[in-house]
RNA sequence: GGCGACGUGGCGGAAUGGUUACGCAGCGGAUUGCAAAUCCGUCUAUACCGGUUCGAUUCCGGUCGUCGCCUCCA
């Protein structure tokens, strides 16, 4: 158990794992703003902290394990598109979350324990600005605002290792004159008519970005938990904030004792961007009938600390894995993880890279059974994302068998134009034919196509 | 401008103060009527310049380069 290492964003080094209750684990990670389908960017957290979650879960065992993801369904990005599809807000959360859960359960994601909306949290969230008002670390202005005043708490910075000095230095924000200092930030903004809103001590209003995670997580979690994640750039500022206000309600408490990030992903060496046109949907890819593993794979294919650049070519590469995987895999029986490698490398600090490698070595020494269960406790083989092809009629079916015999005949009779033919006319029609020692194989490709296998 | 991360073979990608993964591609072989698939074998690397050290790819300093954050962002 004490065997976990995991790198700490706030200290700044690979730490022994020691959860703060007994031997109960408390996950938090920041989830989507729920307004449009699922980028391979939001993908990457997903399924990096679902693989921090099954370690905890292998672990510590199932009923001592709790994982917070969150979905923030009250933001000005959701109004805008909510207007402009001409729908209502719920609507657009609600099933905007629907597809969300549909695609990450393609790719081998557990649910979370908890998956709570902002908008269920509002009087906590309330509760919580009065609290900070209470202690003098936010303010009101006459105006339906409150501030967060970033002077009051002495750590501001600690987490993403900058002062305030440096960063007014660089900043290019706009210095709002109701803010006593520049960075200083909004817990409670003002709506109008048209907006939601919310009654409060300040007027009907909104809360700003961070405040939903202290909230939420405190109600949760409680005031100390382990693990905080979610994507490098929310180190700065939402991690920062969330920081700073739940230490300053909650004074002498951890918050989050270790802090996890995963770094950012690019489309082709190119930051992805809607600008770009290189904007890669999870839905797009299942669409295209690539595997929720082959993406699961590739996500993980490097240090989830590192960079990622998603490339077509990796893609593939991880698709022709996986199938050779399944394949090696298929019908052998299923055991319970062993003391092995595949855990070794991922209780160290999820070292996917080191993991993968263990699982080839596993394939090469017909290790299946080794293998299989390394699939599975790797989140890979999920059966809820087994692809459901189409059923092939048998006439069809037939058909290529019949194709196969004549073929059979052929190469029988030495005939070997009209053999080598009919293979190359069956493998344009996306059958594929494997020769066999002991017998010919067939499978269809996903480029299989049924009018051009009828003109054979 | 400020802060930070990174630079490993053709590509992807781990690890390490001395012996270096793994995958893809390539090459050679087995198999095959020829292929495909499969199996076996195999080549290529630590950006550059200094320093510490018996020894550095690994530690330290500098140079160059790439990227991220500082503004909504996973």
């Amino acid at each position: 158990m004490n065997r976990i290492k995991l790198y700490c964003t706030y200290s700044r080094e690979k730490m022994k794992f020691k959860p703060i209750g007994n031997g109960q684990v408390k996950m938090y990670v920041c989830g989507p703003t729920v307004y449009d389908f699922a980028h391979i960017g939001n993908a990457r957290p997903v399924v990096v902290f679902d693989l921090f979650y099954r370690m905890f879960l292998q672990s510590y065992g199932e009923a001592n394990v709790t994982y917070v993801r969150n979905f923030t369904d009250v933001d000005d990005k959701i109004n805008e598109r909510a207007k402009k599809l001409g729908i209502k807000i719920g609507e657009l959360t609600n099933s905007t979350i629907e597809e969300y859960l549909f695609d990450m359960d393609s790719l081998g994601a557990l649910r979370p324990n908890f998956m709570p909306r902002a908008t269920n949290y509002i009087e906590h969230m309330i509760e919580m600005i009065k609290k900070l008002i209470g202690s003098n670390n936010a303010y009101p202005d006459n105006g339906g605002h409150v501030m967060f005043s970033v002077k009051t708490f002495q750590d501001y910075g600690q987490l993403s290792r900058r002062t305030i000095e440096e960063m007014k230095a660089g900043a290019r924000v706009e210095v709002a004159q109701n803010k006593r200092d520049p960075m200083d930030f909004v817990l409670w903004k003002p709506s109008t008519e048209n907006q939601p809103g919310w009654e409060s001590p300040w007027g009907r209003g909104r809360p700003g970005w961070h405040i939903e995670c202290s909230a939420m997580s405190k109600e949760l979690l409680g005031d100390s938990f382990d693990i905080h994640g979610g994507g490098i750039d929310l180190a700065f500022p939402h991690h920062e904030n969330e920081l700073a206000q739940s230490l300053c309600a909650y004074p002498g408490k951890n918050f989050a004792k270790y802090w996890l990030h995963n770094g950012m992903l690019t489309v082709e060496g190119h930051k992805m961007s809607k600008s770009l046109g290189n904007f890669v949907t999870v839905r797009e890819l299942l669409e295209d009938g690539i595997s929720g593993d082959a993406i699961r794979l590739a996500l993980i294919s490097s240090h989830y600390r590192q960079p990622l650049d998603w490339t077509k070519k990796r893609l593939n590469e991880c698709g022709e894995t996986i199938k050779r995987w399944k394949e090696l895999t298929l019908g052998k029986k299923e055991i319970e993880i062993q003391s092995n490698k595949v855990l070794e490398a991922i209780y160290d600090d999820l070292n996917t890279p080191k993991a993968i490698s263990e699982m080839h070595h596993l394939a090469k020494n017909g290790d299946y059974e080794g293998l299989l269960a390394s699939l599975r406790f790797m989140g890979f083989l999920d059966t809820r994302t087994e692809e459901k092809k189409p059923e092939i009629e048998s006439e069809v079916k037939k058909l290529v068998e019949t194709l196969i015999e004549r073929r059979k005949k052929a190469k029988l009779d030495k005939d070997f134009e009209l053999s080598d033919h009919l293979r190359d006319a069956l493998s344009d029609a996306g059958v594929i034919i494997k020769d066999l020692k002991d017998g010919v194989e067939w499978e269809f490709s996903d480029e299989f196509n049924v009018s051009k296998l009828k003109e054979i």
